[in-house]
DNA sequence: TTGACTCAACATCCTTTGCTACAA
DNA sequence: TTGTAGGTTTCCATGTTGAGTCA
């Protein structure tokens, strides 16, 4: 039988005239829609759709990719041993997957090497704009072709083209028949409940994910996995520390809270406790503090419980000691290029004030931002505050000592700081990160699920 | 082109043990 | 016997980003 596959709005379209529309309905992932005689599939299953109808020996006339690279590419890296390993492991899972790879080992490297060697129409997808520029940069370089791209106010396509999610998730519909292979740089941002679509979206075949943590809380790296492909293959900081990272060290540093933010403290965080031992509920994982989130819209005492444990979460992570703390890290590291991490932007603020560093917040404007990294790369700042903007998709220059004064439970956001010093060091030397907690505050449990 | 604004989307948000129903 | 997940349909607050709009 002869069978017809095209591209449109984001499916792949399944037409045949040799047999019924019905008889379509088993091919995998096809649905038959009644109403318009048509058979489709989600444009992700493309590939294993082709594969099954070249099982069954149909004839297939494909026009779902109407698009190829007028010449093949070709790139002077030369991979390191766990990149070479890295791309072997993503070729050998059928050019499918998610390489999971600390900050600073060359993602980009491999991913420059897996387009060249398939040279075929390519869609690269970012988180920020920052990002996509240097992806465009890097490529351009390469390649020595023109690099289309989607966002930051364009939108032009070419044979590679780089895209932030944002926009991919607006275009992928259209344009999603038109790529061979898509990187999705950061990839665990994938698993936002829209981004999945782009994924869904897209016909190509090969897939690419690169990340430092793959695994999320909230489960969604299985969705990732569908729509991607496995993780292939992993490298973890300790193995690459020495060499090819700097060699790093943690150090934890406990601060007491003063009397009077230790009452305001027991206060909040009992007012919490209270209401969970009486109201029955019990918090166990995310999901269960969703619940209660949920709970406090009609609810006024959960909706006080939270409130509560939003103030006593401002006491412990803005504690005085730990300002008072930091002045002595700052003192010690005097001649040391250090980026300070808070959780909250006030603090970011009182730090800069009071230790006359520049700080970097969301409300930073792109231009003093830029300004502000470019003095801290040439030395003459030596010291930067920022809340969460530097942690991913930013190029920060180098800095040998971190002190995280406050954040999250997250494990990806831990390791992205953590990343921030380990470029390796011209003299060898070794990074520090201070990692600085309230003692006998929830902060410890927060501090003990991020590591 | 720039800057200020709004909007939607995404991420994190977690106590200290005990109950129940159900699946493996 | 042991292990594991748990109410259904939106969302207390804060931080961050990209897209879009308008002057």
């Amino acid at each position: 039988m002869t069978v017809r596959l095209s591209f449109e709005n984001g499916t792949v379209r399944v037409d045949t005239d040799d047999l019924p529309v019905d008889s379509l309905a088993d091919l995998p992932g096809v649905e038959v829609d009644p109403r318009s005689g048509t058979a489709r599939a989600p444009a992700y299953r493309y590939a294993f759709l082709r594969a099954v109808l070249g099982e069954r020996g149909a004839d297939v006339e494909d026009t779902v990719r109407s698009t190829a690279l007028d010449r093949s590419l070709s790139t002077d890296y030369d991979l390191r041993d766990y990149q070479r390993d890295a791309l072997d492991a993503w070729h050998d899972a059928g050019d499918r997957g998610v390489l999971e790879l600390p900050t600073g080992s060359g993602k980009t490297v491999i991913a420059v090497a897996a387009i060249a060697d398939l040279s075929v129409p390519t869609l690269v997808v970012v988180p920020t704009i920052d990002l996509l520029e240097q992806w465009r940069a890097e490529l351009e370089a390469e390649f020595d072709v023109s690099i289309g791209q989607f966002g930051g106010g364009e939108q032009i396509q070419e044979g590679i083209t780089v895209s932030t999610y944002d926009s991919a998730y607006l275009r992928a519909d259209e344009v999603g028949g038109d790529f061979g292979l898509v990187v999705f740089d950061e990839v665990h941002h994938l698993g936002g409940e829209g981004y999945q679509d782009i994924a869904r979206l897209l016909a190509a075949p090969a897939r690419l994910g690169l990340t430092a943590t793959f695994e999320r809380p909230d489960g969604a790296h299985e969705a990732i996995t569908k729509l991607v492909g496995p993780k292939v293959y992993d490298v973890a900081v300790d193995d690459l520390a020495g060499e090819h990272l700097a060699p790093y060290d943690i150090k934890r540093v406990e601060v007491e809270l003063t009397p009077a933010e230790r009452e305001r403290y027991d206060e909040a965080q009992g007012t919490f406790v209270d209401y969970l031992r009486t109201s029955g509920l019990s918090l166990r994982s995310g999901s269960d503090y969703q619940k209660l989130v949920m709970r406090s819209g009609n609810d006024p005492r959960a909706r006080e419980a939270l409130l509560a444990k939003q103030r006593a979460r401002d006491i412990m992570l803005n504690a005085d000691e730990k300002v008072r703390e930091l002045a002595d890290i700052l003192a010690r590291h005097r001649e040391d290029r250090v980026i300070v991490f808070t959780a909250h932007t006030n603090l970011v603020y009182r730090l800069s004030e009071r230790f006359l560093i520049p700080a970097i917040t969301n409300e930073t404007g792109a231009k003093e931002r830029r300004e502000i990294l470019d003095r801290f790369r040439s030395g003459e700042y030596s010291r930067v505050v920022t809340a969460n903007v530097l942690d991913e998709g930013v190029d920060v220059p180098d800095a040998n000592v971190a002190v995280v004064l406050s954040g999250s439970g997250s494990e990806r956001e831990f390791t992205q700081r953590l990343g921030r010093i380990l470029r390796p060091k011209a003299d060898g030397g070794r990074a520090l990160l201070y990692e600085v907690v309230s003692s006998e505050t929830a902060e410890e449990n927060i501090a003990s699920r991020r590591r």
